[in-house]
DNA sequence: AAATATACCATAATTATGTATGGTGTGCAA
DNA sequence: TTGCACACCATACATAATTATGGTATATTT
């Protein structure tokens, strides 16, 4: 049988686990953990040593992990350990769509990714246009996420710049050093451009996720 | 000409940069904003005074923001949520590979999302296994982003168990009321269930976003 | 029957953190 | 040369938040 119901951690009591779920919920919305008052509060506690007993369960349980003396340092141990935060990566424009000026005034929206370690690395997002690469599961609407960088392997795909357009394709070096820049498209036709051609074409930066919304 | 350095805060000042750089690189290690103290500390400042300083012109300049008289409050403007709020989309398992039970157990990951006033309702998300989606885009290893409900409209992509196999397909109700599932795959064919068929099907919910990760 | 876990209350002390006020010096533009 | 932005210092105080200690009551386990 399938069980969709979102089952409770085993060892946790009920109350702990509505606290650890407050102590989610609260880093969600507001970006930080709760005080152990605002907890109290939550929960319409009469007295603090009350959440004090909960949380010292909830970290004798290794559900929570706390800093001695430290404010607001109660954190579920999961998001602790894994490290993972999220960041909003900044919807820049669309891409081959002729797009002049990309710059954080054009800023569209924003896509949720979580940074994994890429902590300085700059990452923008692009809302894609036209059909050139179907085949490779990008459609038009999509929202492509964008490491800037100049370097790029065969097989990326990547967001480039061709006089003042950009647009995304998969990149391609072939043996005489030539690039190549192929739409995954069966009616459109690969892009060359040999070393000592006079082109204004920049690799922007190679595409590290896709995003697409339903409805 | 295409400008893509994500432009820095145009009008923070050196030290300003690099007190927000240090704020944004505590969260991430730490899960916590730093207190004025610890920026203090970081950059050996004899007196607070000056980090309260920085940090009220960082507010100023709409760098940041902060709440008045909590600790550990100071957070960099663009990741902190003013109406759409960031939810955590727990990865439940693999579709289309006959997993048999669905629970908090299995959670394989998370994916970030936002929650667009959706709040309260069932998201959650799988992870893709084969190929019946190909011509929709949604290829294997992608994440797909599920909300839960029996309800479904022609056209939408859902999440269906049908003997406890769960796998993703259209969904269509043609004229005599009987469902079609249609896979997305010209080698695959669709599977048609009438009214008073007796097999087990149900729909656990409908597919509302994808999320890919390259390389 | 005693020990243990759960779930609460009350109060005081301590330390962590934020707030307020008033300074110094330097460089730059009006 | 006056004013203003910038970068810093010193100190006192207020309040936010954690820590400590010692209770009550109930249900469950040994």
């Amino acid at each position: 049988m399938v069980y969709l119901g979102i089952m409770k951690q085993i060892d946790l009591t009920k109350i702990e686990g509505k606290i650890l779920e407050y102590i989610k919920e609260h880093i969600l919305i507001t970006g930080i953990p709760p005080t152990l008052r605002e907890i109290q509060k939550k929960f319409s506690y009469k007295a603090i040593g009350t959440v004090q007993d909960h949380i010292a369960s909830l970290i004798r349980k290794g559900a929570v992990l706390r800093e001695k003396g430290k404010a607001r340092s109660i954190q579920p141990a999961e998001t602790v350990t894994s490290h993972k935060r999220i960041k909003r990566i900044p919807i820049l424009g669309q891409i081959a769509a002729g797009f002049p000026v990309l710059s954080e005034e054009n800023i569209m929206g924003y896509v949720p990714m979580f940074s994994e370690g890429a902590y300085g690395k700059e990452i923008f997002a692009l809302i894609v246009k036209g059909t050139s690469m179907v085949e490779a599961g990008i459609f038009d609407g999509d929202t492509a996420i964008i490491e800037k960088g100049p370097i790029a392997e065969n097989g990326d795909i990547v967001a480039v710049s061709i006089n003042d357009e950009v647009t995304l394709k998969e990149f391609k070096k072939d043996p005489t050093g030539a690039v190549n820049l192929i739409p995954r498209n069966s009616d459109m036709l690969p892009m060359v451009y040999s070393k000592n051609q006079n082109v204004d074409m920049k690799i922007i930066g190679k595409m590290v996720g896709l995003y697409r919304k339903y409805r």
